[in-house]
DNA sequence: CTATGTGAACTACTTCACAGCT
DNA sequence: AGCTGTGAAGTAGTTCACATAG
């Protein structure tokens, strides 16, 4: 795989995006597409698509387009959806138990293997264990997780992320309200619902 | 207000973490705080928080630092915290009405005034009244609505959409795992959970 | 003639360096 | 002296323009 170092965040991204899109021609049975086509289902412009993918290599054939098959497995591959990679999920709250429940993940390529509480009970009509969180270090270390969702309060999101950290975890999934501190060859997205809310508020008049 | 026009929009979303942290600051009355220190705090750099903050005027005192109080109320007015601002939630599944009891909103200045699904019916523990979709239209009329959380499933999103735009929402916060199209007017946020988990794939080794 | 791939130009954002208040 | 505010410099990301391949 070619470096990863200076490919913009962004771009990987996007990447995602024109994954999703390709899917759908796939579905219907459309074997090429031009980068005009696929930027307009993504909503980007067709120029950025092609440099998206020109970071990964000469993927499609000029006069032509890309094909459907092939892109898709490359982008695959580049975002590592081809194995199945397992997730943890910690914290089954509101949140965490409704991001149990949510299918969608293991179509992309993740399985949440394992979730972890202080007070450990089923999620009904979830087949996924749940496990007390003194069972964490050592699952992450067995099972050799490396990602993991963050679920838990805000209050306790720094503590667990560094319990998480020392056990395996390199890439993380922040879903509390907080900015958490982390070792720089750790990876975390935050999706923080009020920073949301609060920059759509700002952009209405 | 000042014109909104030039101002990036990272800009906004770290204003709202510098709030959180006001926040913080002010429930251990300290009245005073330095661009380094809330810097430090909010994960930046504290050249950054300063030009993100000069964008609103001169709000600090040379040589002294920022009065919480005042930086924290100049926020709240940019972002539209001061008044209660309600929000319409359109698609009552797993994910909605786990949004539905998360209690962080109304702390950050948002309401659910309604919830809206196909199949109604009430969500315990909240109280938030659960709506048909055709009474939609009516009510983001009649209680002037602007923002919206979508979570309805993909195939339904760009209808549903349309038909929120039509009557008056201005900005959307967007779940379903789908790219949007709507007028120039209206803003979009979206939180896209397999493609976060992409994202984070990519960058472990 | 069509559509990709890519250096060059441009735009947006960040960081630096230091002037200006208190 | 201490810390903010800000033009200037630097960096990152996007778009353009066009050479190149089918």
């Amino acid at each position: 795989m070619p470096a990863k170092v200076d490919i913009p965040r962004k771009s990987i991204y996007r990447l995602s995006i024109y994954q999703r899109c390709l899917q759908r021609l796939r579905e219907n049975q459309v074997d090429t597409v031009s980068s005009a086509a696929l930027a307009k289902a993504a909503g980007v412009k067709s120029t950025q698509l092609r440099k998206d993918l020109a970071y990964f290599g000469q993927l499609g054939t000029r006069g032509l387009g890309y094909n459907v098959d092939a892109l898709s497995g490359t982008i695959g591959d580049v975002l590592g959806q081809n194995k199945l990679q397992p997730v943890i999920l910690v914290g089954v709250g509101n949140l965490g138990s409704a991001l149990m429940r949510y299918g969608g993940f293991r179509k992309e390529g993740f399985e949440i293997a394992a979730a972890f509480d202080l007070a450990p009970r089923k999620v009904p009509g979830v087949n996924v264990p749940v496990l007390a969180m003194t069972d964490m270090p050592d699952f992450i270390r067995r099972q050799n997780v490396k990602m993991a969702i963050l679920s838990v309060p805000a209050s306790s999101a720094q503590s667990v992320v560094n319990e998480m950290v020392q056990h395996g975890i390199q890439a993380i999934l922040n879903f509390s309200p907080t900015v958490l501190d982390v070792p720089e060859n750790v990876v975390v997205n935050s999706v923080d619902l009020a920073v949301e809310l609060e920059n759509l508020s700002y952009f209405i008049r």
